[in-house]
DNA sequence: TATATTTGGTTGACGAGGTCAGCCAAAAGG
DNA sequence: CCTTTTGGCTGACCTCGTCAACCAAATATA
């Protein structure tokens, strides 16, 4: 493997590890066996780097997803199954999950990684739009459902991340809330 | 005023600055006029401060959402008053909204600031009752409704920063965003 | 009132970490 | 065979969070 790309799955190894060990350039030198300048010569700064991460990050979902539309379901099973992905992706990978969409300063200045976002936002339309064609969700804009189903997830994750939801038990976890949030709009 | 709300003020304006100037300690210690240290006299480390800035702006927008309950109007009309309330902060101030909504690992060590959101929550959980009373919205547990509309409205912001929303013009914004999804509740 | 303690401030130093500059060997290309 | 690019290294610098030690004013206490 690259040393480029052994430098991505070493930071992205170092975000998995949580608050315990700092994502350092240094340490991600370290972690992949190289000097602790040796990243610089492969991404201009930090924030280049950890771009290259999220974008990793996202191709991955993207192609995911896709494989979820291909499969043979109901639209919205489908949809509720690329939305349960990403819900588990965010509990696994906390940190990788921010820095992927918690992390708005990154993609503002890296059109690469924006591209990646578009591709990922694109594959969850064509879910929202074989649910409109399904009459499993009502005939709004296709972008404005789209947009409405990923915010709310991701805001609920947050809502977990801080606590303020699952604060007692026996509350919906965030996927029954998403499938209420489905179930209402295809009333 | 304190020393102590000379530094959270402090803290907050070089926030406001955006990514133009860094929220230093030493930055706000000068700003604030006193030595690069004297924040430590008042909080026991960085974090405690911009902690400390968060909850100041969460009890102010906590208040700005009583007063929106107590006026006379529709529920649905205060629901939608309160959430664009919120919207407007965050374009107003991203950095401090962010610091408010977006940074859970703040929230995870601080229990002042976890009540002060559970506060502001528990605000919108009002309002949302009173909308349900009124069959502005369905019979779904209030936490959840309000879960779902909080988060929502947090994630689109976050896509409309991140450069995802509004790529081109003539989209709705985020407030059309948010009235589709009540009506949409409430059909 | 005289002393002791707390409060809030100062300066200086240390260590971590991002980043730049400069050197160098191996690979690639002429 | 020379030259340039590539990718690595070491060393140094600067910023920033943080700790330690010191100090004056305010406040509490004997």
């Amino acid at each position: 493997m690259s040393t480029r790309n052994t430098l991505i799955q070493a930071a992205a190894n170092l975000l998995d590890e949580g608050g315990e060990q700092a994502v350092t350039l240094r340490a991600v030198g370290h972690a992949a066996g190289v000097s602790h300048n040796a990243p610089y010569k492969h991404f201009t700064n930090r924030d280049a780097l950890l771009a290259a991460v999220a974008a990793a990050d996202l191709e991955t979902l993207t192609t995911n997803f896709a494989d979820i539309r291909g499969s043979e379901q109901a639209p919205k099973v489908k949809l509720l199954t690329a939305i349960g992905a990403l819900i588990a992706f965010s509990r696994l990978r906390p940190s990788r999950y921010r820095l992927v969409f918690g992390a708005p300063t990154l993609a503002q200045k890296n059109p690469d990684l924006q591209a990646c976002s578009s591709a990922c936002l694109a594959e969850i339309m064509a879910l929202v739009d074989e649910c409109k064609c399904a009459k499993a969700l009502p005939n709004a804009p296709t972008k404005s459902l789209a947009s409405l189903l990923l915010a709310a997830m991701h805001g609920l994750v947050l809502l977990e991340a801080q606590g303020q939801l699952h604060a007692e038990k026996g509350l919906p976890t965030i996927e029954e809330n998403m499938a209420l949030m489905v179930s209402l709009f295809s009333r």
